[in-house]
DNA sequence: ATGATCTAAGGAACCGGTTCCATTCTGGGA
DNA sequence: TCCCAGAATGGAACCGGTTCCTTAGATCAT
């Protein structure tokens, strides 16, 4: 049996009451008590319950991270840096994978109000808007997005300018001389319709017409597979494009594999840009040119307003927008 | 405020004891009572505070998931087919990393008694052995640990079998003629030792003498940094291997992206064979012969078995061994 | 009609802490 | 010497559930 506060208050014929200010400093104790209490903890071995203490103050010192899977390495790296700046802070992170399903999302949100975290820091929502900020009203406690729909007013926001990147890419291509440029996407969260919405304004601005047969968008499971049979199609027949702007480095991987299995070069018969500079992206051959995200100062930011949150500092709600930068490596080059 | 069991009690005018047997059908309620109870908590939107219910029932349907490190791929898949099985029989895990800090895996293990979970994932443990069994036992909950010293017989394991896998390795490069075969590690882990047994053996079963200049062996941060001196330094002083087993594809990626700096051709220069299997091992150009890991199996099992004793059935500690086998890509190709 | 049996429900203790409030003890100033 | 402030401690309520034990009332066989 494990042994408890009224153990220890046994033993030194003291009271829990004394015992609890000895453990918290949360009052006067008489240096002899204290060290009768310290040493017969020492000695019992005695750790404080947690979640008698949990109970008690109504406070867990636990915070859920919302994501949609954490097999991608952009999440699992926002995990394990969040995780890291949360436990420096005292808190230990539940982690809640979604698996890029708008129900199971829901569903988390709606248990993490009585799964009894403190507050909850969730990475690239895809539910509907509305929904996710209803969601958020309902449970009592603080909600960071980080990665979201840029139009939420309510909630504390922590976002990449996704469209201020998309541009960059079109930008820089086109300064390679490309006119031809694809833009493949799952269109499904909101930052890759950001990138996209970057893809159109770039193309505008420099005067080219955006061709919608050169915007190719299927569903994350394809991906995960590692088909793209619209783009394979669209090479075969002969259209290929000079230059592909792909929604996320994961998806460009994938494609670097079906370029090579079509025997196409990169960069030397399709320029290749990704986006958001995970780890893979500069370990592939070629180095993916790619679009760096700064998923650390994002998760630096919306760790430390969640802490902010949680320990009762109010406020008007945050909303911050961080400006990627281009990361130049070998998948690009001049059209011939 | 939160709506609780007692606000209950008083809309409907009967007993917390009765509205707990509504909710956990613990006993005989009348139909009567049972429809005004739900529909009170109905109207109030009540929802169990699970931290009081975790206090009384002494049991919190959480486990905790130790690991190295979320983000290499191999773990981050472990803990997303584990927190999935979890999920699946009503658990949540509380992940924990450790990044690669044997003081941190200690800590981690040790507060993990305290931090109220009902049961322990260990994976990949790296602290020494003794250490860890005393950590073990000292915490009052059952723990399974993936992927460790084959030796511990007094907790529950789950292991590969990595002799055999490196012995996999090298029967397969010595049948494509590789006679200098180099084996790059870190030792960190035991089954990078279990790895290098299988090197040794294998070597010696085929009557190649075993050349300690091709034994590298290099911290796991000098890896994150996508760094090998000591290879680099063999390969220009003209003394190269044929073929190099990397103890794990996380390293092989790092020496595909080295090599491919020096001029070298995989595998037309040199042989390359990974260990695990993760993901990237198929993405990456040239796709990676490498030794198939079934870690989701192992962990099917070690979740198994977990539940199983959080379930409180006991009965002999259980020692489950898997077989890798090889996966053949393209880094791989005949000796000249 | 009566006692046995069973169902429905309430009361109180309990899980292991925290905290407010009351009480005792101590020393210093008048 | 007496009084009072402040330090040290104890007691009890509380956090929000679960569960054991009792009791009231209904049903049934004798």
């Amino acid at each position: 049996m494990k042994v408890t506060i009224n153990d220890i208050a046994e033993l030194t014929n003291v009271s829990k009451s004394t015992i609890s200010r000895v453990i918290n400093n949360s009052g006067p104790v008489s240096e002899k008590t204290r060290n009768a209490v310290t040493e017969a903890m020492e000695r019992l071995d005695y750790k404080p319950n947690e979640i008698a203490r949990s109970l008690s103050l109504r406070r867990t010192m636990t915070v859920g991270v919302v994501m949609q899977d954490i097999r991608n390495p952009y999440y699992a790296y926002a995990c394990w840096h969040g995780d890291r700046l949360l436990e420096k802070s005292g808190y230990s992170a539940v982690i809640c994978n979604v698996d890029n399903d708008p129900e199971r999302e829901q569903a988390c949100l709606n248990s993490m109000g009585h799964r009894s975290v403190d507050g909850v820091l969730c990475i690239g929502p895809q539910e509907e808007t509305a929904n996710i900020v209803r969601a958020v009203e309902e449970m009592e406690i603080p909600v960071v997005l980080v990665d979201t729909d840029p139009e939420i007013a309510k909630i504390d926001t922590v976002n990449l300018d996704n469209i201020y990147g998309g541009q960059l890419v079109v930008d820089y291509l086109v300064s390679l001389g490309h006119r031809r440029i694809a833009f493949v996407t799952s269109d499904f969260t909101s930052a890759e319709r950001g990138r996209r919405a970057g893809y159109s304004e770039g193309l505008e601005a420099r005067g080219i017409d955006l061709d919608p047969s050169l915007i190719i968008s299927q569903g994350e499971g394809q991906w995960h597979r590692g088909e793209c049979p619209a783009l394979m199609e669209l090479i075969r027949k002969g259209n290929a494009p000079t230059a592909i702007f792909a929604s996320n480095d994961f998806k460009a991987i994938r494609i670097v594999r079906l370029l090579h299995r079509l025997g196409l070069s990169i960069p030397d018969d399709i320029s290749l840009v990704g986006f958001d500079d995970i780890d893979a992206a500069a370990m592939v051959t070629p180095g993916l040119t790619t679009i760096h995200q700064p998923i650390d100062k994002m998760i630096d930011i919306g760790v430390r307003i969640l802490i902010k949150r949680m320990e009762g500092r109010e406020g008007p709600t945050e909303h911050e927008v961080l400006r990627p930068w281009l990361v130049e490596r070998e998948s690009t080059r001049k059209v011939r």
